[in-house]
DNA sequence: TATAACCCTATCGGTTTACTAGGTTTTAAG
DNA sequence: CTTAAAACCTAGTAAACCGATAGGGTTATA
């Protein structure tokens, strides 16, 4: 399950990327327009400030402006430093790889092979889809 | 993210799968050779067995076996049993649907369209895989 | 009748989630 | 120069969830 973060997040970054000019968007306004709070919006934006997705400018009349085009920006991205792992297990996770403590052998492990291949079918959409791509859908 | 409870039943179900006579397999010897807390494993059997595709014998040489054939039990309906809703958001689940408090519209939601691509392909691969299959990989 | 096995309920420590509170700092406008 | 708007930062917190454990009860077989 996304996290409310994680999906609020997304929901601020495309209402940015509708935007036709490129003047920072105040956090305020996501929050209501998006009715989502605006505390909680705050730290959201300022974790994708902090990974390099937004930038911002302080001050009356400042707010969050998107640092890279919004067909450069891959949902896989996203959605990894908002959410982390995009694997439903860690054992298939390619950036946030772990092993289980069961398991000797992920060779020979029924679960393991399942969920590669889910989590290959995910990566391939959230991969295709770009910040471009969800934003239109407006 | 799997949880380990949803983890645990599919490799036991893939165990019990496993072997080619059908007599009734016990949860400790699961327990055993999978590393699982047995404690823990004896509750998700029981919740495999109250929906379904477990069942059971009691006293001396009692224990699990499956009620349908592997080739019939399909990952998604052992998915949904165990963890959940298989969507990452609860308003593009088929089976646990639920609406979103913010979000007037479906339709418009950025979100929306991108978790409906997702959810498709894992079920598609889910759906596919049944646990024939992924016993096999033994 | 002893024992192996399933059956059931409760509890608990730890973590995560979603949010709130309460400020500080920076900047633009009047 | 003052004021207001906005980002920035730290901390805390209630509730939920997770993984596991405890401690038995019940049933059937040898």
């Amino acid at each position: 399950m996304l996290s409310k973060k994680t999906k609020y997040g997304i929901k601020a970054l495309a209402y940015i990327a509708r935007k036709k000019d490129r003047k920072p968007v105040q956090a305020s306004e996501i929050s209501e327009s998006e009715n989502i709070s605006q505390k909680f919006l705050e730290s959201i934006m300022l974790e994708l400030r902090k990974s390099g997705f937004l930038g911002s400018k302080k001050g009356k009349g400042g707010g969050y402006y998107l640092i890279k085009e919004p067909n450069e920006i891959r949902m896989t991205a996203v959605i990894r430093v908002l959410e982390g792992p995009i694997a439903m297990v860690p054992c298939v996770s390619l950036n946030y790889y772990e092993k289980c403590d069961d398991c000797p052998d992920e060779n020979t492990c029924s679960v393991h092979k399942l969920m590669i291949q889910v989590r290959d079918a995910s990566l391939n959409v959230l991969g295709e889809n770009t910040l471009e791509d969800i934003a239109i859908s407006q």
